[in-house]
DNA sequence: CTGAAAGCGCTAACAA
DNA sequence: TTGTTAGCGCTTTCAG
């Protein structure tokens, strides 16, 4: 063990500056990549620097700097509290909970569940690929946190407020979502995931999903597909309305002005049930459109289950190109939204706004694109 | 907007003790719920506080009480550095943060791949909702890095040297992770899921893979099960080499000397693949044990191709209790790693280290239990 | 039980 | 170009 636990003895830009025999200000300079400083006396500090072990102490920075260098990743529902368990003033501090077998409690509400249920899709994943790849070069960091209660949303308010992160990163799962609100009504700097239900002044990143199921729509008709049906998201959110609207658009431009229609919850279960239900209302059909990949995924499931070949028999489209759809059987031919690019952008815009305050609420719409595949 | 946009006027302690007609320290001391403050002049803060929405400045309590409140949650794996792009000398320490223009050019090499197969395991976001579940009402948020190069590891552990975050929680992906050492070595508090692959004094938590290996063997014995197969994980993580070598010790036990195995990669489709495998060299086998679900999901999959019924030819056996595990067809059966419960443990033993510093070095191990579904 | 005062380590004027 | 000097907002002895 090499001491310095980062506990007393750490360095400090005093002890530096001793030792290269200047002041505190201008090893400050070097380290900050200030100019104007002497080539020799900045090759001194560099030496000091190695020669102490020096670390430059955030909090220290910070306070000053009043700037956290760190933002926050928050991914948010629309819940109310849990139910009001006890009122029993939490002790501040305290810990205990000897764990010991092993079955979770459960305790703490609904939280696992909605974590669960985040990371069940690949599309969490997804953002935090698209937003680490962009930050971390800068050398932040995302602070994780869920805001699905009322309680964890003034938490994340309250983070912010703090100091503790600069802004925040938003992804909303759910239309009702009041955070954005919340968040921009304290006057913090915050970029969207995606549109808000309701309308909000914040800056967001979102595609252009109307397009994304013409595209869709069109390649079935040019397929030859007659009799196609669609598998719709939730309507509540903007996305799930948008990708039906859009395809239904389409195809009554194209003489189909009726679509059948079977909603799901972007999993791949209800995919599976909203295919059974489309099946049987129209037998015969030859062509789905699915509003998002696994939902595809579990409609090919079921289409195989019920003797249709893929495509042969029905085409079928999904949407994302998340990676469910390229390891599905067949390979999902799907509409490509490229979350990763959309995180980073969003990133991007976070920091700019942080830069630059005064900068304008701004949004960027992406364009989809049709990734061809082996279904449809 | 309503102004407060936690830039320059956000009131400080200052404010709310004239408020309140108090000292600084005064306020302080209830805000910081310290003893030995008149329950009267409490109030009169608490009004004071609510009045001028105060909300104190982590930047500053920080710098004083050397703590962030803030752990990292790492995962790291073993890799070595990208291509040596350029060989511009990085310059010493130093962070000075130069932002760049912006855009990223998707450079810095395959990060995006780590993560997203990090994410594709179930397992990850258990472990988040595990380590969220037990900080958050404490009040402390996750910081998530990753570390999968060598200049990742070294900003990890500049990271918690720069009093960043108290402490870290090192999720390990490969054995031959050198970062465990490179955090004790700097005397930094950490606590890894797993025990490390090659020695370190570290605490941990892991699970007793060989005790749950043997479950499933004698599972599938009692079942009567009798020529049975076992599909590996990658032998040189622990995991994956006690789960085979407590299967094997159990069946050698039970007359069964040799027992067919063919490696996984902890993948769906590695498990498919090594199913076919198995199948090719035996292939009037009755039972398998898959070291995780994942790969006994693959497994079931390939045995429905060929034929084979589930559980009624071939029983099946997974290992973890993933959500893979539940939504599998049939329902997995399967040795439940509790590793919600096993994050939070991990947590616990975390931030009583750094309450406590001179703690020893400690383990958890938890117990696996058998999960009785349709598979088996 | 409360107030006064001394910093924590760093940056940013302002001088020199 | 470099050094001096104020603080940033908070906690914490140490008196009172």
């Amino acid at each position: 063990m090499t001491e310095d636990a980062r506990g007393v003895g750490a360095p400090t830009l005093e002890d530096v500056a001793k030792a290269a025999g200047v002041s505190r200000a201008t090893v400050s300079r070097v380290i900050n990549g200030v100019r104007n400083v002497d080539p020799v006396i900045q090759a001194a500090v560099r030496d000091a620097v190695a020669v102490t072990g020096y670390t430059p102490n955030r909090a220290a920075r910070s306070l000053v700097t009043r700037k956290a260098d760190s933002i926050a990743l928050v991914v948010s529902g629309a819940g109310d509290d849990p139910p009001p368990v006890a009122a029993t003033a939490a002790p501040a501090e305290a810990t205990g909970s000897r764990v010991g077998d092993g079955r979770s409690a459960g305790f703490d509400g609904g939280v696992g569940s909605f974590m669960t249920d985040v990371f069940a899709d690949p599309f969490f994943g997804r953002v935090v690929t698209g937003v680490v790849n962009f930050l971390r070069p800068q050398g932040i960091h995302p602070v994780l946190m869920f805001a699905e209660t009322s309680r964890a949303r003034d938490e994340v308010v309250s983070y912010l407020r703090q100091g503790s992160a600069d802004g925040a990163l938003v992804v909303s799962t759910h239309a009702e979502d009041p955070l954005p609100a919340l968040i921009t009504d304290a006057g913090l700097p915050a970029v969207l995931y995606a549109r808000p239900a309701r309308p909000v002044r914040i800056s967001y990143v979102d595609l252009a999903h109307q397009d994304g199921a013409r595209l869709a729509a069109e390649h079935l008709l040019a397929r030859g597909c007659r009799r196609i049906a669609t598998i719709a998201g939730p309507l509540d959110v903007p996305a799930g309305q948008d990708r039906l609207t859009g395809f239904r658009d389409t195809m009554a431009r194209h003489g189909h002005p009726y679509v059948p229609v079977a909603g799901g919850e972007f999993t791949e279960e209800s995919g599976a049930a909203a295919m059974e239900l489309l099946l049987t209302e129209q037998p015969d059909l030859d062509g789905v459109f699915a509003a998002n990949d696994l939902m595809a995924v579990g409609a090919c499931r079921v289409l195989r289950e019920r003797g249709r070949r893929v495509p042969d028999d029905v085409a079928v489209i999904g949407f994302d190109d998340s990676r469910a759809a390229a390891s599905c059987r067949p390979p999902l031919t799907t509409v490509r939204q490229p979350v990763e690019d959309m995180a980073a952008e969003m990133s991007r815009l976070l920091l700019d706004r942080l830069s630059r305050p005064d900068r304008p609420v701004t949004s960027v719409i992406f364009e989809p694109t049709l990734i061809l595949r082996a279904s449809a």
